[in-house]
DNA sequence: TTTATTCATCGTATTTTTACGATTATTTGA
DNA sequence: TCAAATAATCGTAAAAATACGATGAATAAA
């Protein structure tokens, strides 16, 4: 499903590739830890987080490929926070794209 | 991973649910028509979007579930339309989470 | 009553996601 | 120099998502 129609724009698709890369409880997590803490190592989220560090590492490499978070290796460990550029991308993409939903929705419908 | 910890709050768990619900862009595409013509059948769907009659409905079978949209049957037919209960939890849950995660970002942290 | 229309569901194949342990590379400390 | 610490990557297994055609159920039209 890459065919962009008429009816699936782009921006469909790049707005459900971010979507995808916050769909899921332990990512929307660290995104929660990193806006409450500024930053943080892969470390200290695999103490936190009921799952292996492999995993972790994984969740974390699927933020960054969306862009929702930057990362710096520091010496043996890795500084993770979140992407000031990712979050401008919500505001102006998907936090608008989920708003516009609701403009016609005033009463029962069908 | 079910396991809610603390880390990972049922907070966490149910916006993930209604996020994967929408990380889809034909999921997506569906719900932005809806917004404009207000409701429309599955069939209508079916002619704009580039995939068979079956996986149309599996999707919209996925946005109801997440309670995204709501059904009716009409005859022969079956009216969909934004959920007003959806975009509420929307406005309520999904969007300030969104939110929420950019209040500490001023400048690059790592 | 018979036929056509519409849509949900079933069965299934393929791809993607999620998770883990093991391994590797890099850097720090002894 | 050697050992420990940290995190990425690899290989892999299991589960979930995506897509399709075929089928079935319900309604409407002939």
């Amino acid at each position: 499903m890459t065919t962009s129609s008429t009816f699936i724009t782009s921006e469909h698709e790049e707005t459900a590739r971010t979507l995808k890369a916050l769909a899921h409880p332990a990512r929307l997590a660290i995104l929660d830890y990193l806006a409450l803490q500024r930053n943080c190592y892969c470390g200290d989220l695999t103490h936190q987080l009921p799952l292996a560090q492999s995993t972790v590492s994984q969740h974390l490499k699927a933020l960054k490929e969306a862009q929702l978070i930057d990362g710096t290796i520091e010496g043996v460990r890795s500084c993770y926070c979140i992407s000031k550029k990712g979050m401008e991308m919500m505001h102006t993409r998907v936090i608008p794209l989920l708003q516009r939903m609701n403009t016609t929705v005033s009463q029962k419908c069908c």
